[in-house]
DNA sequence: AATAACTATCGTAATATTGCAATATAAAAA
DNA sequence: TTTTTATATTGCAATATTACGATAGTTATT
């Protein structure tokens, strides 16, 4: 054994544990905030950015983009990065459900 | 190599990853949802929710414990555990910020 | 004290992630 | 066309995660 057991749980789970895991790197955080930062699709200077290897920021960006966080296109000699909407869209649903519980709960916590 | 490179990132952008890291999976989504839906602390019966032997719950229980998103506490002859605010509210700005940034956006993407 | 019920830890195997050098690919510039 | 610039892919080593059986620890009950 090893493997995730994925079939056991919900699609919804599943979803929203991708989006998560996506972000569980600080170099996956400094991505996002960078391209928050700088307010626009940012085209060839992420790689400059961040303290790591061309090819180690390249795999980063392909997982970002895999989990629908960052959209990339070609954009003459370079690509084209930015925030992708959806993704955060689904996240901020989930935390918004949570907010919801958190206040309307009881306080029958320890 | 194959360690992350967690010091060349801020401390911020650490917490923030190991947050979301720690809802990386969908066990740990499932076991956070089911202290929402039950709404109390809750003693005993979360190996029962998971399709999952005892010990990697316990794991996964340890995981969001040091996240900090859950509390436990011994209660009798089980633990008692339940959701931790503050490891929510942390996660809850960082998407106030995100959505923010969002809203007053320029169309200035591809 | 002995038993039962619940949870944690250890040890281990399978798999996934992280990081980078080397290399490949693609488009613009010379 | 050759060179330059920007990004992706491959291959590999180091490390981390996931899962569970076996076992240990802890507290309540008998």
């Amino acid at each position: 054994m090893g493997a995730s057991k994925t079939d056991q749980f919900t699609v919804q789970q599943n979803e929203l544990a991708i989006l998560a895991k996506a972000l569980g790197h600080p170099a996956r955080i400094a991505i996002i905030e960078y391209l928050l930062k700088v307010d626009a699709c940012i085209c060839g200077d992420i790689v400059n950015e961040l303290p790591l290897a061309q090819p180690t920021v390249s795999q980063h960006l392909k997982e970002l983009k895999n989990a629908g966080l960052i959209k990339g296109n070609f954009e003459g000699a370079s690509i084209c990065y930015c925030i992708d909407e959806a993704g955060f869209e689904k996240i901020k649903g989930f935390f918004q459900d949570i907010t919801k519980h958190l206040e309307k709960r009881k306080n029958n916590c320890c």
